[in-house]
DNA sequence: CGGTTTTGACCGGCGC
DNA sequence: GCGCCGGTCAAAACCG
């Protein structure tokens, strides 16, 4: 029951470099139109330059040219559930408290999943707390920004609507959860159980 | 009443 | 250096 799903999204940061997953969703859909057809693409920025057919892989590509920063990446970064320090920002930049001693801001891999959906929010078992909502370039729709609310897991995860075809959501996924699934959904496991993943090699 | 969403401002990187 | 843009913060509003 308690199986999470990490599986979803192998490749670990210090794994070797994946360059694409796809994963098609295939259920037989009782409802008229929601199908569902998802892809998943590891956004590593080892290999930001081959790119898929994919027309929604065309979009992310934005994330790719922000990931070609540093080259390891480790995830340590978890320093931010101290709040009790007086970093504060918002207000102009009074005193230059870092966080760390010359820790830089390292990013994490991400995973785009692309879904269609009628509803922006997928239930994927994780409780989630939106922090962030932008407009996005050539975009009408916005994106939201979420993180995991589980204490200690700063899995981020973004999710976005494409204004192509609107019944196409895509979440990124930021981080592996350090968890397992607090949510018994088991409409999600319904779905995950006819899940089936392709492997490119 | 506590957790979550909303929303405007701020920050940092990047291109010009 | 300045402006743009994606990402984040945090106070207020909202909601069960």
């Amino acid at each position: 029951m308690d199986n999470n799903y990490s599986m979803l999204f192998p490749c670990p940061p210090s794994s070797s470099s994946t360059s694409s997953y796809q994963i098609s969703i295939s259920n037989n859909n009782n409802d008229n139109s929601n199908q569902q057809h998802g892809f998943i693409t590891g956004l590593n920025n080892n290999n930001n330059g081959q790119s898929s057919n994919n027309s929604a892989f065309l979009d992310l590509k934005f994330h790719e040219q922000q990931l070609k920063r540093s080259e390891e990446d480790q995830e340590e970064e978890e320093e931010r559930i101290n709040v009790s320090d007086h970093h504060q920002l918002g207000g102009g930049s009074s005193s230059s408290s870092n966080k760390k001693k010359g820790e830089k801001k390292i990013r994490k891999p991400r995973y785009a999943f692309q879904t269609r959906s009628q509803v922006d929010i997928l239930d994927d078992g994780y409780r989630w707390r939106k922090y962030g909502q932008k407009a996005v370039k050539n975009n009408k729709f916005p994106r939201s920004y979420y993180r995991c609310t589980h204490q200690g897991c700063n899995v981020k995860k973004q999710v976005q609507r494409l204004t192509k075809d609107e019944g196409v959501v895509v979440t990124t996924y930021e981080g592996v959860h350090t968890h397992p699934i607090e949510k018994t959904t088991d409409n999600f496991e319904h779905i995950l159980s006819q899940m089936q993943i392709y492997t490119p090699f």
